[in-house]
DNA sequence: CCGCGTTATGTTTCGTCGGAAATAACGAAA
DNA sequence: TTTCGTTATTTCCGACGAAACATAACGCGG
């Protein structure tokens, strides 16, 4: 018992060849973009750069058997960017392993909790 | 299916103000202090400087109840260092936690890794 | 009482990552 | 054909964190 913040948090990372396929950051910004249909809108909601998103989102693109964002260039509002089924799936999945490990640790997090000063 | 390494990494990390009470760094090094019975030591296994090392066991002795290292200086072979029961504690119930997460996402992992390229 | 290996800690140097800015292309709509 | 907001990409620069380096203290054993 405290008055400090105590978080705990699970993140799960796929690295392919030393980078990272899919974590944390990237499955925010896919949601993102799934919302927002737009790279640059989902930057802006998470407070990144534009440049760091389309890093993100190309690094995805290509670690995969296919891309998980299809975006496209002029047209109304400039152009726009959304999911592909697979990249539906992979989020849909990645969000699911995050709460079964969430759930799963939970008793342990507890006691660990406990010890903190 | 691939020739390319593919790992997947569950990282759990338990912060108190925005500082990492116990991590997967400093849980390791834990392991290593606890077999080699020395700070430094178990630095050199982890190839990182003894500076790192003794700022995550500062950093651990300082955010629990109490410390997780118990250590001296001098004496025979210049000193030591060895986890406090505290510090075992953690120490299990970290890798009780890892393990569960870990079984528990899996089969979501499992379907992670054959979407990749 | 001197040397040795360790704990303990401050200072400075350096590499890397991300942000900022600049530029181009694109295509629909006015 | 001009405007507009987006995707796409490069270059440059600063901040942050880790590594490197430098000391000091400690206490047993020879």
């Amino acid at each position: 018992m405290s008055a400090t913040r105590a978080r705990f948090a699970v993140r799960m990372r796929l690295y392919i060849d030393d980078v990272v396929a899919i974590g944390p950051g990237k499955v925010d910004l896919l949601e993102e973009i799934a919302e927002t249909g737009s790279i640059a809108e989902a930057a802006r909601h998470m407070g990144m750069s534009y440049k760091r998103a389309w890093t993100l989102v190309k690094t995805m693109n290509t670690a995969f058997a296919g891309p998980l964002v299809a975006s496209e260039t002029g047209g109304k509002g400039g152009g726009g960017a959304e999911l592909t089924p697979l990249g539906q799936r992979i989020l849909a999945t990645y969000r699911q392993a995050e709460a079964a490990a969430t759930k799963a640790s939970a008793p342990h997090v507890r006691a660990l909790k406990k010890a903190l000063k």
